[in-house]
DNA sequence: CACCCTCTATACGGCGGCGTATACATCGGC
DNA sequence: GCCGATGTATACGCCGCCGTATAGAGGGTG
């Protein structure tokens, strides 16, 4: 049989970085194929239409922010505090994954099924932080109230334009997370 | 002179509501025209093309976010917490104004004049958020971290799709107001 | 080497959107 | 009541994109 020279893979590829750009509508099946130096012919043999792509991407994406995150954290070990600091780098810092999040947190706000997928991605996300919380806090709701400014600083830092007087943007985020992970006041 | 039957503001007034719940690819002369009741025909009197009527929308939607909500906070005065709190509602409460801004702000991870946009505009609420809590902090870095946090809430909040164990999302986020707002530990 | 199976290029029809041209309606001013 | 300006409807050419049809190229397999 012949050789696979454009499998569903590279599509996804392609069209994830278009996602991260563009958002899902640019998601182009006639663009990607350009990117990917073909022409449409071949998408249709990897997938019904642009929907099933669209599909694609995003069990591509849950399946690396979630699965392939924890599992290598896991592999890892460490303390609760430790393995939480290492999702969100895995996470947050990867230029890969960080702007898929983004377009897809925007996507989602539109499209119910997208906002389902990522309320279980972000569930995922949140039960490490009350675990990683929960060392030094034991109110359950400041466990959840500092959990979840937690989560919105590592997602809304990026939605917002904001200047940080003199100091870098990073610094102020990095007092921001001694204030909120250290012990209950 | 003929009367103006669809004069600027409207066009304006549907595109916002276009670009709010659909991002600025769903704002489409056509659809807009067909909103309201016209054809496109008379659209290029108003405007030279699709780009004049975008810039057009952000001009709108950044005087409303900052002139209008702070002409009117200043105008009730009251403290800077009342204020700030006051500003707050104004924005992230209208369900105008609200899905604009989330629209906006991922429109600004594309485009680097709507982010530039978007920097002075955040730069003012920064501002009434600095002032506010420097009321109960002294040390810089802590007004600037709680500030940052604060607007990271208000924003990231929207973004996020995690469930919050049993409470609501509200409560939590009141408890988080609180801790952020509080007296310096 | 011939066969076949898979992926690919090309061409097509259809749709929706942009921007322009042109003729028509409608209202204010005279 | 006529005139002219302003807004409108309609029609057009163009482009980018989707999804389909069809023929061909190119490696495995016998």
């Amino acid at each position: 049989m012949g050789v696979t020279r454009t499998p569903r893979e590279r599509w996804i590829e392609e069209g994830l970085r278009a996602l991260a750009d563009g958002g899902p509508d640019a998601v182009r099946i006639e663009v990607l194929a350009t990117r990917l130096g073909v022409t449409k012919g071949g998408f249709y043999g990897a997938f019904a239409d642009r929907g099933a792509l669209l599909t694609a991407l995003l069990e591509t994406w849950e399946r690396e922010a979630t699965d392939d995150v924890l599992e290598q954290v896991e592999r890892e070990g460490g303390s609760p505090a430790v393995r939480a600091r290492r999702a969100g780098a895995l996470t947050f810092s990867d230029d890969r994954l960080l702007p898929i999040d983004l377009a897809v947190r925007d996507w989602a706000r539109r499209d119910p099924d997208v906002a389902e997928r990522l309320r279980r991605v972000d569930n995922r996300r949140m039960e490490v932080l009350r675990e990683m919380i929960g060392q030094s806090v034991t109110d359950p709701d400041e466990i959840e109230a500092r959990s979840l400014l937690a989560f919105c600083a590592a997602i809304g830092s990026h939605f917002l334009a904001a200047d940080t007087e003199g100091r870098a943007r990073g610094e102020i985020l990095a007092r921001a997370t001694e204030f909120l992970f250290g012990p209950a006041r």
